[in-house]
DNA sequence: ATTCGATGTATCAACCCGATACATCGAAAT
DNA sequence: ATTTCGATGTATCGGGTTGATACATCGAAT
C-alpha cells in the first residue's frame, strides 16, 4: 500500500505531493520512482477518507511561526535555493500542503501492524517506519519476514537442485537462492540487535550512556 | 512485459494457460504467482493480434494431431456427456492449447532485444531466455544492466553516507547497498564467463571440446 | 532574452494483482 | 457409496500501479 508511505511521512512533518515523491526517492528509496498517477489518486482517496487534509497554502514555513520547521526542513531549503536573497516570500505556485489528521495515525498504525507483508516493498516500508512500532510488534515484523524469506528459500532450493535448466536460468537460479539466504542473514543481525537492546533494561546508566545517539527518536 | 514470458515458453513447446503458469512458478521462478487476471487477458491479446493461435485440443501430444472432427465445434458440449470416447487422450476437459506463430516468433525475438531493461523482473526474464539472443545481444543484456546497477549503488551510497536516518532505515539502505553490490558481482562473473566463451573461436577442437554438454540448445 | 531544467498538480490508457466464479476430475474421507 | 476436498482449467471484475503526457511557474544558465 502507499497510503502507509503518504501517512508515515506526514506522521513526520506536514508536506506536498511533490516532496512526498522526493522523500520516497531520495530518502527511504523505496517505491523508487512512485509515479503520480498512484500519487495524486492515493492522496486525494485519503483525504476523501479523513485521513488527511489539506492547508491549502504556507510552503516551507514561510517564517511566519515555527521556529522548528525551519531548522528541520533548512537544510532541504538550503540547498535548493543557497543564494538567500529572499528567503521569506518563497513560492506562491499552487501548490497542496497535506496534513494527517487523527484519523490518519490512527490508520497510519493499524496500517503498519497489519499481518500483509507479502513483497519486499512492503516490508521495507514497515521497517522504515519500525521506530513507530512497539518492540514487541517489530520483533513480530521481522520474524514474520523471515518466515516467508524461509519458505522461499525452500522452494528455491528445490527448483535449483531438481530441474534441469540451461546455463542462464540455472544461474539466475542460484543468484536469487544466495541472495535470500543474504536477506535472511541480515535479519537475523536484526532480529539479535533487537531481542538484545530491547531486554536489557540499562543496567549501569551511568557507565556509558548512549554513545550512538540517535537522531530521530520518536518515543 | 509478460507477453515475453508467455512468447517465451511457447517458443520451446505448445502448452495451455494453466500449465504457462506453472512453468512460470516452478522452473523460472519469476512472477511468482501471476494472477490469470493477467494471463488470460494477455493470451488474448497476442491470440488477437496474431502471435499465437489456439489448437483447441491435444494435452501433452497423445498420439499425433488427430483431427477429431465432431469435438471441434462441441469442445463445451461434449465435455459434460463424453466420458468413455478416448481413454488415451486422457482428459477431455476445456483447455485452450496455444502455439506460437511466425509472427508470434518475431515478437518474441523483438522483446527479448529490447532496450527496456528497467527492473529486475524484466532482466531475469531477459536472462531466463537469453540462450535464444545472439552473443553479442547478450553480452549487451549483461551490460545494460551492469550499468543500470552501477547508477543505483551511486544513489545507494550517497544516500546511505548522506542523510541522517533512524537505525531501521539505515540497515535497510545499508542491505540494500549490500545487495547491489552483490548483484554487480555476480553479473560481473556472468560478463567474464560470457567473453572467455564466446571469443575464442576453437583454437584447439580436438583437445577438449566443451565438457559442459548444455542441456537444452535450441540452436 | 530565451532556453532549459526543476518544481508542482493532474489525468489517461494499459497493465497487473487479488479475489471471485464456474466447472471438471481424482482421490481420500465418512 | 456418497460426500468432501484439492488440483486442474478458463474467465471476469475492481482496484491499484505505471509510464506518458499535459499544463504551469520559477530559477538559472546560455
Amino acid at each position: 500500500m502507499l497510503d502507509l508511505a503518504i501517512l508515515g511521512l506526514l506522521f513526520e512533518q506536514e508536506m506536498h505531493g511533490y516532496e512526498i515523491r522526493r522523500r520516497l526517492r531520495d530518502e527511504l528509496g523505496l517505491f523508487a520512482n512512485i509515479s503520480f498517477g498512484s500519487l495524486y489518486p492515493a492522496l486525494s482517496k485519503l483525504e476523501r477518507a479523513g485521513a488527511v487534509a489539506v492547508t491549502s497554502e504556507g510552503p516551507s514555513g514561510a517564517g511566519s511561526m515555527i521556529p522548528s520547521t525551519g531548522s528541520l526542513s533548512g537544510e532541504r531549503a538550503g540547498l535548493r535555493a543557497r543564494r538567500a536573497a529572499a528567503p521569506l516570500a518563497a513560492s506562491k505556485r499552487s501548490r497542496k500542503v497535506y496534513r494527517i489528521t487523527d484519523e490518519g495515525r490512527i490508520r497510519f498504525e493499524q496500517l503498519l501492524a497489519g499481518e500483509e507483508v507479502d513483497d519486499a516493498r512492503s516490508f521495507g516500508l514497515r521497517l522504515a517506519f519500525a521506530r513507530h512500532l512497539p518492540p514487541t510488534a517489530r520483533l513480530a515484523l521481522l520474524e514474520r519476514r523471515r518466515a516467508q524469506l524461509t519458505r522461499r528459500l525452500a522452494t528455491d532450493l528445490a527448483r535449483a537442485s531438481g530441474e534441469r535448466l540451461d546455463i542462464y536460468t540455472r544461474s539466475l537460479v542460484e543468484h536469487s537462492t544466495e541472495s535470500t539466504e543474504h536477506d535472511i542473514a541480515w535479519l537475523d543481525r536484526l532480529i539479535d540487535a533487537e531481542r538484545q537492546g530491547s531486554s536489557p533494561v540499562r543496567s549501569e546508566p551511568s557507565s556509558d550512556p548512549r554513545h550512538e545517539t540517535p537522531q530521530h527518536q520518536t518515543q
